[in-house]
DNA sequence: ATGTGTTCCTGTCCGC
DNA sequence: TGCGGACAGGAACACA
C-alpha cells in the first residue's frame, strides 16, 4: 500500500496510538527485510519515547527520546497493523501473531503496532535524528511533491534534455519523491499528458499545469485515506477510497472520465510495469 | 550522466 | 482442484 497518500494515512494513524508513548516491548521476528534490519534494534527501541512521527516522501520517520530516528519503508506489500488488548480474557492479551508479522512494538499504553510484509521489499532502519537526511536511503531523493520546492521552474528545470518517457520521470524519485504507479497514471491523465511523452519534449504550459495536477491528485488521496488495492486489512490506517476516483489506473478497456473523451484506457507497459492511459486524449 | 532491464519475495488470479 | 504464468502499490543495482 506505499505511495505517498497511503503512508500518510498511514502516519495518521499511528499518531494517536504512538506519538508521546513509551515503546514497553520491541519484538523483531526476523532479522532482516529488504536489508538487515539494525543492530541491536529491539534494545535501542525498548523504553523509548515517541516524540514525533514524520514522513518523508514514502518514509515514514519515528523520532525517539533516544534522539534516534526508526526509518520504515513499506515497499510494495508492507502494512502496519494497529491492535489493542482484547479484553474479556482474564489475561488481557492480543491476537497471535500472523505470517509475516516482522516486526511487533508494543507500547505502553496497551496498543499494538505490528509491521507486516509478505514480500519484504520494507526496510526499516536507526540512524541519529540529526541525520536523517543524510541517511543513504533519503539523501539523493527530490523535493516533496506537496512542498513549495516543487514548482514549475524546477520541474522544467529537471525535465529539460531528458529523453525518458514521462511516465519514468514522475517515477523517478530523484526527481520529485513520493510519486508511485497509481498516482503518476492519474496525474498524466488529468493533465492530458501522455506516459510516453518525452520528458524534455513538455511546454512550459504542460508542466506549468501539471504541477498543480500533481498536487491536487495527491491531496485528494490523502483525504480519502489513500487507496485500498487487493488488501484491505484494516489496520486504523487502510481504510482508503480512493480507488473509486481513479480515472486510468487499473481501468484497462474502460471508458475515459475527461469530459467529452470518447476513448478508453490502454494498458502499456514502460520499463517494465503497467502504465494506464487514454491513447485520446493524452498526448 | 542517462536510461533500461533485472532482481529481491510472496501471494493471488486467470486460463487450461 | 491443480498447475503454470502473469502480475502486484518499490527501488537499488548492474549494465549499455
Amino acid at each position: 500500500m506505499p505511495e505517498l497518500p497511503e503512508v500518510e494515512t498511514v502516519r495518521t494513524g499511528l499518531v494517536p496510538v504512538m506519538e508521546g508513548q513509551v515503546i514497553a516491548r520491541a519484538d523483531i521476528r526476523r532479522p532482516d527485510l529488504r536489508w538487515p534490519l539494525p543492530d541491536n534494534m529491539s534494545d535501542r527501541l525498548t523504553g523509548k519515547r515517541v516524540k514525533s512521527l514524520r514522513r518523508r516522501s514514502k518514509y515514514i520517520l519515528v523520532d525517539l527520546s533516544s534522539s534516534e530516528t526508526l526509518i520504515i519503508h513499506l515497499g510494495m506489500s508492507g502494512r502496519i497493523l494497529i491492535s489493542n488488548e482484547m479484553t474479556g480474557s482474564f489475561h488481557h492479551s492480543h491476537p497471535a501473531p500472523e505470517k509475516h508479522d516482522h516486526v511487533v512494538l508494543d507500547m505502553e499504553n496497551g496498543a499494538r503496532v505490528t509491521f507486516n510484509d509478505a514480500r519484504r521489499f520494507g526496510a526499516m532502519d536507526l540512524t541519529l535524528t540529526a541525520a536523517v537526511e543524510t541517511h543513504w536511503l533519503l539523501k539523493d531523493i527530490g523535493p516533496e511533491p506537496l512542498g513549495n520546492a516543487f514548482n514549475e521552474n524546477y520541474l522544467a528545470a529537471q525535465l529539460m534534455g531528458r529523453q525518458m518517457p514521462m511516465k519514468s520521470a514522475l517515477l523517478d524519485q530523484k526527481i520529485v519523491s513520493g510519486l508511485g504507479n497509481i498516482y503518476v497514471c492519474e496525474a498524466l491523465n488529468r493533465a492530458g499528458i501522455s506516459p510516453r511523452r518525452k520528458a524534455g519534449n513538455l511546454t512550459r504550459k504542460s508542466i506549468s499545469r501539471l504541477v498543480p495536477i500533481i498536487r491536487n491528485v495527491l491531496t485528494e488521496a490523502i483525504a480519502a485515506g489513500g487507496s485500498s488495492l487487493r488488501d484491505f486489512r484494516q489496520a486504523d490506517g487502510e481504510l482508503g477510497y480512493f480507488q473509486h476516483a481513479f480515472r486510468a489506473y487499473d481501468r484497462e478497456g474502460k471508458p475515459c472520465k475527461t469530459l467529452d473523451c470518447p476513448g478508453e484506457i490502454a494498458r502499456i507497459v514502460q520499463s517494465g510495469r503497467s502504465t494506464y492511459y487514454c491513447p485520446r486524449c493524452q498526448r
